[in-house]
DNA sequence: GACATTTAATTGGCCGCACAAGCAATAAGC
DNA sequence: GCTTATTGCTTGTGCGGCCAATTAAATGTC
């Protein structure tokens, strides 16, 4: 097969790309995009919280964060609201309607998990999880030399 | 830990957003974006070809390359040219400046890869490798069942 | 030839996502 | 107190990426 670089590199960009793609079909009828259910399920799971907080739980950048709880506030699923003791703080907290989503949420998110470990036997889905926390740690924050 | 789902689904998602990070800081000195260097690669691997073709093989949506090309063009990496046996098609060549690009970027794409294989051995390199191929295959093209 | 159908590419719109720069409020140093 | 970080968030900009809709060329059908 020719290809002199079939790296795990590659296939980790395609198997993610393939993997948002089945996320966004998912998703899409709940009306959300890949990616806010990720935010959606921190809020859902450990309540109101700053978003500094999802910030940092999710690693991704605080514009980012910004922007999509924006989207998300006029999608209708959180409130948000600027925190009494600290006044540049903005608590979010998840809306009434997006109490109804979550379990559809989750559902779609188990049909994903099993698609995505579709054939794959116990150990093996282990393995996967061993492996990925161990390529996420590499890639984490203390990301290496110079 | 608290959290009810540590799936895959989400370490996959985790894991891709840091290795683009990753590719991003040691491609950005080399003028492209994450994503760039997979199109380029194809370019340099299997010479000229039909935009139809690079869509086929990156698994993109053609609008996508469409506009990737078309900032790669602009950047002065490839170049575009209607083909002439099919009046609609168009060909996309790598340019001189984008030769000279090549070892650096097969260089960084190599650094990416130790880092985030850092620490594993080729018995689980092999593993990461035979996984992601499975999951690969899953959320492929003929997306399984119903 | 005249028609509909498929294929190649493009454009518009929108989101995720990052980096960079900026603003406001808090905390730290003096 | 006043000044200087530091922290929390926002906006500007730009790319990757998708989907939906459009144009143009190539095929297929009659």
């Amino acid at each position: 097969m020719s290809a002199t670089h079939d790296t795990v590199s590659h296939a980790l960009a395609r198997v993610a790309r393939l993997h948002r793609i089945a996320a966004g079909q998912l998703l899409r009828r709940l009306g959300l995009h890949p990616g806010q259910e990720l935010l959606m399920m921190h809020l859902w799971d450990h309540g109101p919280q700053p978003q500094a907080q999802l910030i940092d739980l999710l690693g991704l950048d605080a514009s980012t964060v910004t922007r999509m709880v924006q989207r998300l506030e006029q999608a209708g699923f959180v409130r948000r609201q600027r925190s009494d003791t600290d006044r540049r703080a903005v608590l979010v907290e998840p809306t009434a309607a997006a109490q109804a989503l979550q379990e559809q949420v989750v559902q779609a998110w188990q049909q994903l998990e099993e698609l995505t470990l579709h054939g794959l036997d116990d150990s093996e889905r282990a393995a996967v999880s061993r492996l990925l926390g161990r390529i996420e740690g590499n890639l984490g924050p203390a990301a290496s030399g110079s």
